[in-house]
DNA sequence: ATCGCGAGCGTTATACTATAACAAAACAAG
DNA sequence: CTTGTTTTGTTATAGTATAACGCTCGCGAT
């Protein structure tokens, strides 16, 4: 058993794999593939895409990052006080990601998940289109 | 200029290709991927990987099939009404994936969608949990 | 101190998913 | 028949993700 930690559950310092994927995730208003970010932190001495893959998987746990199905990518979450599902806007034209806080688009899902017979573990809900912008509006 | 199609829009029949590769996923109940139709499908004559995906981009385009974003994997089509959003419910332990019609959830995305600026092409919506017969109940 | 253990990291190799590019065949129109 | 178009077949390759193994480092026990 680790003796650090004394309080239970202090969340441990990232380290320079995580601080260095984050960083590139932070810089980029599109997701990011892992091959790309690697390309990215090869400064920082990351080398072979399990490294990043790692660094990926804990930013997700801790809720740091996202990862986004449609795309095979990954965004750093920008809407830390969420802690259950998370819903995203993707244009197809410039690729921005952006992360919806939306109550009205996430508490049909709560209720559903309460009135049926299915424990939810997870939810992917990403709503691909033009953005303002990007629709010439 | 084809001189088929008289009509304007007849859905052209299913080429043996497409018809392979929709049994395949309609014999599953879990989503199956290209790779594990391909394994499947040999017999009728498919013999690689852009055979599958090109059956499944058509399917895919007139609604016989979905694909899953969150397990790389195609389902077939079993709610043909529905032909906006489509949404599945997916168990992590039996990789049964349901298809929901469930206008409660589906709504709420189609109100967004008229007050956002956000031209919406398509919306991904996946719940990953555990099924009531996996969860024990 | 030093031994042994467990956690995390680095590295290599490989598996899995998807598409590009070109060849061959099918088919309608002239 | 021949020509242009569309579909299908085939090969090769690009892109995404994980398995497996060995090293090192920090810690607690002796």
């Amino acid at each position: 058993m680790p003796t650090l930690t004394p309080t239970g559950d202090e969340p441990a310092p990232l380290g320079r794999n995580e601080q260095a994927v984050l960083g590139a995730l932070r810089r980029s208003r599109a997701a990011r593939s892992a091959y790309d970010i690697l390309d990215e932190v090869r400064d920082a001495g990351l080398k072979a895409p399990t490294q990043v893959y790692r660094a990926l998987e804990k930013l997700v746990k801790r809720g740091l990052a996202h990862r986004i199905e449609s795309l095979n990518g990954f965004v750093a979450c920008r809407h830390p006080q969420d802690q259950g599902f998370a819903a995203f806007a993707i244009c197809t034209r410039c690729g921005a990601v952006r992360e919806l806080a939306d109550e009205a688009l996430i508490a049909p899902l709560r209720h559903w998940a309460g009135a049926e017979p299915f424990a939810i573990e997870h939810v992917t809900l990403e709503v691909r289109g033009l953005c303002p912008a990007c629709a010439g509006g």
